[in-house]
DNA sequence: TCCGTTTCGATTGTTCAACAATCCGGCAAT
DNA sequence: ATTGCCGGATTGTTGAACAATCGAAACGGA
């Protein structure tokens, strides 16, 4: 006797959004993700496989195949018959993940992008600057990045915004003490506006050049932070 | 004599020499990243677990384990419940692979680079002109790749090096028809040494030029050949 | 004949238990 | 203090098992 049917509904929703539902070991993985993105994973600790198998309940072997996820994305660095950590990030590294977003998101700038992503990029402009009028310190920051992701997102180049998600990411991982500072993001909200305007105003070059010099800013300003 | 410095520069050194037998679960990786690449597995090829699992005479759970690694550089897409199938690039991904390669190859040429690394452009570029001179197409082949490859090296940073890896190995998966043609890479060769000479002239502007025009030029030939 | 449904075999997703290999820390001996 | 060795803990890898799910063949009704 048919109860409820999980069949047809199921599959045609999972046609129609071509993702279904995700595996364990991607669960894992997203749940990892969201520690590391709060900070509750510190760079540096040990993931010991037995341990997280038994806080979520799941198998080891699962849990390994997370680790290979996280570890493609650089969250963690693997350390052979040692263990899996949280990557922490050093000198080096940082001006490293700089180059990369200068690459990427100098790059689509240049390109102009199609109006209404442009105007995608001007929301998070508007998005940054609501959260500041509200002093609302964490959501100036997820505009922040929502600005970089939309400014990167006007290539329209699916492999440039996985690039920029797995950037972003790591950049999560050491960004904790900064937030502390409660007018760290604020100083970037002229810039934005003005990389934004220049775009709307048909001169992707200069708001090319603007970002450029963003960017380099922003790394003195993190590198001066860390950089020990 | 032992340095027993806990400081970075042990753990730098330790990076450095930690290079231990790879993992069986590598090894398969590697294995089946060869065989892409030379083609003998096609795009659309499913890749059955328990049948790769017994040819190589490894577990199934650790030929899971190179699928995520291969599924991470976009080599194989994971249908749910499915299966791994050898990736297929449309239209679509050929356009946005060029885009990713305009972005790098760009930004790296701007930088500049140090004068050593500008050798290993001109010796790039050397390898190929002997390779023509020879007619050994294959070598001609690799000679370009190393001339890209060279490009990015510019900027100094092992991420875009890493990204430059995994585009160049997700185009390899679609070169083999078009290596066919004899000519195929010789028509390269003039634009690398211009690009090349301008670099080595202190122009990293005009030389970043010529790369855009040379990539817009090859993804034009690369969808007329392909597209369908 | 055509089309929807049902069954069935094969493959994946996931877990579990085991074992060898390897590493870390401590301890003894020199 | 250095060396060598031992013991515990963790990883790397295997093999087997089971439910869930898919594709296709078999089936039956119009």
């Amino acid at each position: 006797m048919t109860t409820t049917q999980p069949g047809p509904a199921a599959s045609a929703a999972a046609a129609r959004l071509r993702i279904a539902v995700p595996s364990v070991a991607d669960r894992v993985a997203a749940e990892l993700r969201l520690q590391l993105a709060d900070g509750e994973l510190l760079p540096g600790t040990r993931l010991t496989e037995s341990t997280i198998a038994e806080d979520l309940g799941v198998s080891r072997n699962t849990v390994r195949e997370a680790f290979a996820e996280l570890a493609a994305e650089r969250l963690v660095v693997r350390h052979p018959n040692r263990g899996v950590f949280v990557a922490s990030l050093g000198p080096g590294d940082i001006h490293d993940v700089y180059t990369v977003r200068r690459a990427i998101e100098v790059a689509a700038l240049r390109g102009g992008g199609s109006p209404e992503r442009v105007a995608a990029v001007r929301a998070a402009v508007e998005e940054g600057k609501a959260a500041a009028a509200a002093d609302d310190e964490e959501a100036l920051g997820t505009a922040n990045q929502h600005f970089h992701r939309a400014i990167v997102a006007l290539a329209g180049s699916p492999r440039l915004d996985t690039i920029m998600s797995q950037v972003l990411a790591e950049m999560r991982l050491f960004f904790h003490r900064a937030t502390v500072d409660a007018h760290f993001y604020r100083s970037y909200l002229a810039g934005n506006e003005h990389i934004c305007t220049a775009l709307e105003a048909g001169e992707p070059d200069r708001a090319a050049e603007l970002m450029l010099a963003y960017l380099d800013r922003s790394e003195q300003k993190q590198s001066a932070i860390h950089g020990g």
